[in-house]
Formats: structure tokens, C-alpha cells, sequence
DNA sequence: CTGAAAGCGCTTACAG
DNA sequence: CTGAAAGCGCTTACAG
């Protein structure tokens, strides 16, 4: 039954053939054109549903010349992102796009050349990078795409907010302070980390204005094992202390080198960290951690993309993403 | 310079003007196809060069009926599967192909028929799964696009193999039988996980063939506290004993059961996880756990799509993607 | 409210 | 070795 089951896939040809009209009303009825009798379109969307009939996305680009298509550029590595990429591809979806993932090189002298090539391809109306990017040069002969990089990992972060916001460095080193913490010590991330660098910078802000002795800044990379030895090499008298760790993983790997040391914690040592990893929570002792809302971040992430593409205003952000999660690796420091 | 300065792409007509050939020539130069003299291919490789043309994509999907464009579908939540995303990617990128991310909805039920209409919706050459689907209904009219289902979340694990391969628990038991472990438990998955099964039943195939004595299975879901409860219902004069947790989450959850109730780990208790978190290593203890070359599957499911795309033998498995690393979380047992 | 016709930018027989 | 021409499946003025 029907016109077609030679496996060939019906046209709005073979639609309007079958609903005795001309393949423009057919076209007008899948544009959503007003102006069509609701008589027509039953007859035409009943025809299109016998035929399993679906417009063919690339006839339409062509002549509209719009790919609806967003290219999202993952990282090497990094953090669990797959929560991010979840909000932002519903995000796209429900906006009618359709998201690409687009592998870069693992050089960095080609990645930048990667990202200019999928930028002037011509086939993304926009571009949402996971990793740090510099826009490349616009080309004079095309329009690029808007580009918009997640500020977690972006040099741009006091530009775009969000998610290099450290404003819990500072709520973290207050309620320690509150505790009774006078010195505190600060784990950072690598230094080409714009999240990583906003932590340790609001780290020693927040030093100054609560007047608190730092035994300064360590570290500098995601190496739970560089935080160990940063703790074992530390002096004999220095507890009780407070470490303000960049990540989880830092955070695990300072509380390792106290314990191995004989120092508590949180006794001796009371110790924060970031991202709330899933093993945070169980963690001996579990960890004070700063929870990022991933899945709103990436969605959060694609609305502004969709509004720089349709030169709308970006929704406000409503909520904080971020939030401290209090648990047993922080108490009062022991008097010694 | 040159023809076009008012921001519209440059077709295969400017470049055939500029480089005095045919419209024709310069598809075929493009397309690759044999019998274009040197001089003639040069001249209109010069000349998109200078006008930076690149083929429009739409337009020649719509000749020769290829999309070039494969779909990933990703979980609702789950695993750090990012690595597993990058694999696939960059495979495909070098087989020529673009990566799409799918979400589907939340609820189950619209999911099958979100993922029946992206493989009908004709977009796609094939359709890798990172989590549990069952193929959709084929239709009569249109030839359904290759779908792939990584293992790990797939009902068909013993015949698609890799992910779910459960033998490290074999190894696991084994080591720790040799090390005089007699006594054990399973921590289990939730039983809709392929993995989690595959685990449960090696355990379980394990007791029978070393005749060890096992307390049984218990767990069911991902949650560390859920382990955690069930190491604090096991009776006091249970130690020493030996627990196979499905996953590294599901060992920390375990271990600060056994700690919480005066147990010493690995001394009363040795503990086994999975994946390799990256907290894992500086978990204290430390855990005994088995690493997933995340990556390499990623790739390696993307080349078993492709394979079926193109109807030739899927590559062989070179290596195993799982390896047992060894950590203080397991001992001897100690005598009591 | 509906249709005939042009054309988006390519690929691919076919002819020379 | 190269080119003229048809046609892939749509959208969109334009005309009625």
C-alpha cells in the first residue's frame, strides 16, 4: 500500500501527489505558512503520515541557508562534563538545533587551526567551546559563527560569570575563620585555569580582608599526588591549620599527606575542596566541597548561545549554580 | 580583492570563473575524482583558496543522499563518559564523519520513541547508544540508519562484548583467594545495568569454582550510602572478609561502613571497586579497583559503527580496555 | 486560499 | 582530459 516501498524516501512531491495538491501547499503546511485552509492541511499532514514522510533537512538548508546546526568543542580531558553537554543539548534541542561534537587535535599549535576550520565551515550557526579558545580571526569573505566559550575554562570569565564564579572561596574561608581558623594555606589549580586562578586570587583577597595569616599558595596542577607532598612538606608545628584546595581531588590528596604525617583531620587539619565528585561524599573523612549544577550550567550555557545567534537579550541568570556542601572534613581547630 | 566581498560564500561557480575551468572541473578536483591534469587541479585549488570556497555540504548531501553524520545518544546520568565521547569522536572525525548528541527525554517511555524518530528522521548514517535502548521498530518505507550500542549499558553485552566484560572479577577473587580470603560479599549494581549483572554473576560463578564461602549478594542501586547500610547490617563476627563492590562509589561506601563500626580496612576487611575514579587512588585506603581505558572504547565502539556502515569486518580487539590495579584497600586477611 | 516556476549549490552520467 | 546539462528536494516571491 502506498506510492512508495522501493525504500526510496517520499518528497513532498509524493505527498502532494497523494493529497491531490500542488508540492508548494505541501511545503507552506511543513513551514508552518498562514494561509492554508485547515481542510488542505488535514488532507496534507494525514498523506505525509501514510507516507512516513519527513522533509529533507538538507533540500531545506539549502534554500534557507540556515544549518540549525551548534558545534560544541569538548575538551581532552577535564572534568565530568557529560552533565553539562546534557543541559546544553536539551537546551538546543527544545530551541530546534541539533548539537555536534567536534574533536580537536591534541596539539595545541593545531587545535587553534581545528577551531578556525569548523568556525569558517560555514555549517554551524554557532559554536559553544568546553576549553579554552581564542575567537579565530573572522575571515573577510564570511560571517562566523557566534562563539561562546564555557568561562570554566575560558580567559574570559569576568566577562561571562558564571562558572568560575569563586565567591564560595570566601564564604568557605569566613565560616572557617568563625571557627576560630587563623592560618590557612591555599592548594591552587594550574595557573591556566581561569577558574583555578579566580580561586586562589579571591583566596588571598579574602586573606587581606579578614586579616588571616596564609601560609601562602601551593600547588598548581590537578594532582591529588602534588597536594600530598605539598602537605608532607610542610613543617612539623604548622597545625592547626586550614587548606583551602582548588578541587576534590586536591583536597583528597592534602588530606593523605596529613594523615600519613600523623596529623588529623579535622582535628589537626581541617580541609575543602571543589565539585562535589561523587566519591566526596564518602570519602574518610567526607569532604566540604563546593557543588557546581552541571546540568543547568550547560543549559544556562546554551540559552546565552541561542541569544547572541538571535541577537536577543541572554535570560538573566536566576539562581546560584554553585553551592557549599559542609561536611566532616572542617571543624574547630583543636587547641594544641 | 577578488569576486566576492559581500559576504556570501563563494559557490563552485566563482572558483570555476576565477580559475577558468568548468563548474564541473571543480567538483571533480574536489570530489577527488581521477583524470584531472595536474596543471588544471592546481589552478583550481589556487583559486578556492583565494576566494576561501568550501563545498557547500547541503548541497551535496542532497545529490548523493549521504549525510556524513552520525548520532550519539547520552544518558540521563551515569558514569564520567566523556572520555568514552572523545573516542568516538575523533574516530569519526577521522573516517570523515560529524558527531550529533542526542538527548532524549526523561521519561522512559518517550525515550524509545524519541530515539525511533531520530532513526527515522533520515539524518543519520548510524547511531551509537550510550545507554540502553532496543531498536526500533524498522518501517516499511525507509531503510533504518546502523545502531550501536555501547555494552556497557546494553542488553546484548554477550554478544557485543568489550565494555561489560566482566572477568576482572575472576582475577579479583582469585588474587584475594590466594591471599587467604575465604569469606565474601557482592556489593551489586541495579540489575537493569548489563554491567552490573555480568559482575554479579562472575561473582556468584567465582564462589562456586574456588569453593568459597559467600554471604550473598547485596546492593542493587549506585548509592554509596546503600553500601555503606549494608556493611553496617552484617553481624559483629563477620570480619575477616573480602567485598566485591561493583563499583569504586559503591567500595567507598562500603569502607566507611566498615570503618564506622571499628572494622580496619584492609585489616578486617578488603574492599574492590571499579572504574578507576580519579579520586580512587587517594581514597584512604587507597582502592583496589579496575581502570577502563575509556577512550580506546569510545573508539573502538565508533569503529564497530562504522564497520557496519560500510558492511566490512569490524577491526579486532586488539587489547584489553580493563585492567586490575592493585591499592591498599585489599590484604591478607588478618588472623583472628 | 492555492499553484507554476525559479533557483539554492552541488554530483554525475554522458558526450566530446 | 574537460564541459553542458539534468536533477537532488526543498522554499519563496509572484500571480491568480
Amino acid at each position: 500500500m502506498g506510492d512508495q516501498h522501493m525504500g526510496k524516501r517520499p518528497t513532498s512531491h509524493d505527498v502532494a501527489r497523494r493529497a491531490g495538491v500542488s508540492q508548494t501547499t505541501v511545503s507552506f503546511v511543513f513551514t508552518g505558512r498562514s494561509g492554508i485552509s485547515a481542510a488542505t492541511r488535514e488532507r496534507v499532514l494525514a498523506a505525509a503520515a501514510e507516507l512516513n514522510y519527513r522533509p529533507n533537512l538538507a533540500a531545506r538548508s539549502m534554500r534557507t541557508h540556515r544549518t540549525g546546526r551548534l558545534a560544541v568543542v569538548i575538551p581532552v580531558s577535564g572534568l565530568n562534563l557529560f552533565p553539562v553537554l546534557e543541559g546544553a543539548a536539551a537546551t538546543a534541542r527544545d530551541a530546534g538545533y541539533v548539537v555536534e561534537v567536534i574533536s580537536l587535535s591534541s596539539s595545541p599549535e593545531e587545535r587553534a587551526d581545528d577551531l578556525a576550520s569548523v568556525a569558517e565551515s560555514g555549517e554551524y550557526e554557532g559554536i559553544l567551546s568546553f576549553t579554552p579558545i581564542r575567537a579565530p580571526q573572522p575571515t573577510s569573505t564570511d560571517s562566523a559563527p557566534v562563539l561562546l566559550s564555557l568561562s570554566e575554562f575560558d580567559e574570559n570569565m569576568h566577562a561571562t560569570g558564571a562558572f568560575s564564579d569563586a565567591r564560595p572561596v570566601a564564604e568557605i574561608m569566613e565560616k572557617l575563620a568563625e571557627l576560630g581558623h587563623r592560618r590557612f594555606l591555599h592548594i591552587a589549580g594550574p595557573p591556566d585555569y581561569p577558574a583555578a586562578v579566580a580561586r586562589r586570587d579571591l583566596y588571598l583577597t579574602t586573606v587581606e580582608r579578614l586579616g588571616l595569616d596564609s601560609l601562602g599558595v601551593v600547588g598548581g596542577d590537578w594532582s591529588g599526588l602534588t597536594a600530598n607532598h605539598c602537605v608532607q612538606d610542610l613543617p612539623d608545628d604548622t597545625p592547626p591549620l586550614a587548606i583551602i584546595a582548588a578541587n576534590d581531588v586536591l583536597a583528597a590528596g592534602a588530606i593523605r599527606g596529613a594523615v600519613s604525617r600523623g596529623w588529623t583531620v579535622p582535628g589537626d587539619v581541617s580541609v575543602t575542596g571543589w565539585d562535589d565528585l561523587i566519591m566526596s561524599a564518602h570519602f574518610i573523612p567526607s569532604l566540604t566541597t563546593v557543588f557546581q549544577d552541571r546540568h543547568r550550567l550547560g543549559s544556562s550555557s546554551m540559552q546565552r548561545l541561542l541569544a547572541a545567534i538571535r541577537g536577543t537579550e541572554p535570560p538573566a541568570q536566576e539562581e546560584a549554580l554553585q553551592k557549599v556542601v559542609w561536611r566532616e572534613s572542617v571543624a574547630a581547630p583543636r587547641a594544641r
